[in-house]
DNA sequence: GCCGTTTTCGGCCCGACTGTTTTCAGTCG
């Protein structure tokens, strides 16, 4: 087990290693047909190691047959593996398969299989030894002679030990805002080889914004073919080849790892994967949308592609055709132009796809942008027309969460810059307006009447400031959410702010029901708008906390509040799963900064990657409204 | 074992590559 034996990661490696063994299974008596059950754990070990939220969470909500793939047997162990730390469902599957099978299954090329074979031949059952033991096997020749296996197989099985020792120190994925800066250096080099190349496009998890990023992934599309060498002399023979050699020739890259014809990948620094792709125009749709995922996503699509008598690829659509209802069905190329338009016949025939928007339009289905791909009702939605408008960065009017360098003696850090600065580069973003939020005055060794003296001298400030700069604000402040749900600052100081942000900023370690009654009794008060970052995660540091998220969903709805979705890259709060949990439920949000500095103003890309991820639009963003909007619903209390 | 705009039963994604093969099984993405 890895780490905390409840982490998603934990789970996912107990499902998958359950399919592994339903998989050694087949064939004996007592394994006959399971072959669907495998793929419903391993869909289900796919779905959990993707979740943007604790699966514990999850269950502690009483949700765990929510997600999808989970059901009513897996869920039940599940649930028991969270209530007693181990499942006797789980158990009992996994029981007489030595534990060495799941870790030489990790190995590149070698699955279920061999590594049972393996085992059970040579006896490799210390698990501490058993790479090092396989090694040694290999290399003395001892593999070749096993039935099934040759010696490519042994050649290939001492290359794989050497993938699987360098690739298992880095298993930790990257932060979105770091991986997509990676990913620009890449294209803008790229981009340096000319007009060959029509467009570059990110794949993966990097083109679906999740918040942390494993591989990166690019996509080439090449110029037409049928360009003309006079107009293009330095475009040879071979396009491909010599977008992947300039590929090759990046100077941040460390090692190459494969290079073929149209795909190379290499290693940067850090031992950064990052794979590229290079596809014609007239296929380059299908091969964005196979290669965007997600998995899940690409699963129900050829599931929903499949009733409506089409198979579809990588490559592009054929139809299919059923012969009988169980056995077999033939394949037959797709009769291009029964939607008119964009979708090509081509030589192969299939139908090939020059464009995403083509590909979902000859399903019946309208666009479904790369951050909805994730596999739960977009599918669904875009067959009924109704995938929502999503907000993007333009639409931004302003930003709530800031912290300039006025010193009102507080409990958390100043920012660095003064309001007139931050002022001037929120115009510069096109803002329509402003609030700020300086973290609340520190209450050990300030009476209440300092605290409100200093309240009331910050707005006098801001006001006399804010005159000359002609942007509408709003005067704010971050709260701390005292340990018993109070409020750190005295009531009369409210009178001086217009909304409030209330944080937790302490005593993460509540347990559920007290952590929600903490965060409620902060709610209620009338002068409270935005709960901010509301998990307090931060990423790859600090789980977020527990909390009924229904409560405080159901608590903002009448209330007229908002939560935040915080868009500094160390927080990403709340994650979009809960972000889509809570707009389907009616609740509003704004996308804040938490700028402590005029260059933390730029991280508002971010948080609007989540909110996308979240399926907002703008009616669900107060930030992105007009200003007589946002100042109705900030002065409504309740 | 999961799942539902032709379903609560009867289905279940697609293709490439490779090695050890005489037609396919295993692995991978």
């Amino acid at each position: 087990m890895n780490g905390d034996q409840f982490s998603n990661k934990s789970v996912s490696e107990l499902l998958r290693n359950v399919a592994v063994a339903y998989q050694l299974q087949e064939g004996s008596d007592s394994g006959k047909n399971n072959r669907f059950k495998i793929i419903a754990y391993q869909k289900a070990a796919d779905t959990v190691e993707h979740l943007s939220r604790e699966l514990k969470d999850i269950w502690q909500e009483g949700k765990l047959q929510k997600v999808p793939g989970i059901g009513p047997g897996i869920g039940s162990g599940i649930s028991q593996l969270f209530e007693n730390g181990t499942s006797s469902h789980f158990n009992e599957v996994l029981k007489g398969i030595p534990v060495t099978v799941f870790l030489l299954i990790k190995v590149p090329g070698i699955g279920p299989k061999k590594a049972f074979r393996l085992v059970a031949h040579f006896g490799l059952t210390n698990t501490e030894t058993v790479i090092e033991d396989l090694r040694n096997l290999a290399r003395s020749g001892e593999i070749a002679g096993l039935e099934g296996f040759g010696q490519k197989s042994q050649i290939d099985i001492i290359e794989g030990l050497d993938v699987y020792e360098r690739h298992d120190r880095r298993d930790e994925r990257m932060p979105l805002s770091y991986a997509q800066k990676i990913a620009s250096e890449v294209i803008s080099y790229m981009n340096k080889l000319g007009p060959v190349i029509k467009r570059i496009d990110t794949l993966g998890s990097l083109r679906r914004r999740v918040a942390t990023i494993g591989d990166i992934d690019l996509a080439i599309k090449v110029h037409d073919t049928s360009y003309s060498k006079r107009d293009y002399p330095s475009f040879r023979d071979n396009p491909y080849k010599q977008i992947v050699d300039h590929f090759l020739a990046y100077p941040g890259k460390r090692t190459v790892e494969a290079a073929g014809k149209r795909k190379a990948s290499i290693l940067a620094a850090g031992n950064i994967r990052i794979d590229l792709r290079v596809q014609d125009a007239e296929s380059y749709g299908s091969m964005l949308q196979y290669f965007t995922g997600s998995k899940v996503h690409n699963i129900k699509l050829r599931e929903y592609a499949l009733k409506k008598g089409y198979s579809l690829s990588e490559y592009g659509m054929k139809v299919v055709k059923r012969e009988t209802q169980n056995v077999k069905r033939t394949v037959i190329p797709a009769q291009a132009g029964i939607q008119s338009g964009s979708p090509i016949e081509g030589k192969e025939d299939i139908v090939k796809f020059k464009d995403e928007e083509s590909l979902y339009a000859f399903l019946g289905l309208s666009y479904i942008s790369p951050e909805l791909r994730e596999g739960t009702i977009e599918i669904e939605k875009a067959a009924i027309n109704a995938v929502p408008q999503l907000i993007s960065l333009s639409d931004i009017k302003g930003d709530f969460h800031m912290h300039s360098s006025y010193d009102l003696k507080s409990s958390h850090d100043l920012g660095l810059n003064t309001f007139e600065e931050m002022t001037s580069r929120a115009k510069e973003l096109h803002y329509q307006y402003i609030g700020f939020s300086e973290h609340n005055p520190k209450q050990k060794g300030l009476t209440e009447a300092e605290v409100v003296e200093i309240m009331r001298m910050r707005k006098v400030y801001i006001d006399k400031t804010m005159k000359k700069q002609h942007l509408p604000y709003f005067i704010g402040l971050e709260v701390d959410i005292l340990p018993n749900g109070g409020l750190a600052l005295p009531e009369k100081a409210f009178e001086y702010v217009d909304y409030l942000i209330v944080s937790l900023h302490s005593s993460f370690k509540m347990n559920m029901i007290e952590m929600t009654k903490r965060a409620l009794k902060a709610l209620s008060h009338p002068k409270v708008k935005i709960f901010g970052h509301p998990t307090a995660r931060l990423l790859g540091k600090r789980e977020g906390v527990e909390m009924d998220w229904d409560q405080i969903f159901d608590h903002v709805v009448g209330h007229d509040q908002a939560l935040e979705i915080n868009a500094g890259p160390p927080r990403l709060d709340l994650p979009d799963s809960l972000v889509k949990e809570g707009v389907e439920k009616g609740v509003k949000f704004f996308v804040n900064t938490d700028a402590h500095a005029v260059s933390h103003m730029d991280w508002m890309i971010n948080g609007v990657n989540v909110a996308r991820r979240g399926w907002l639009e703008k009616k669900d963003v107060v930030n992105t409204w007009e200003l007589k909007d946002v100042r109705k619903w900030m002065e409504k209390s309740y």
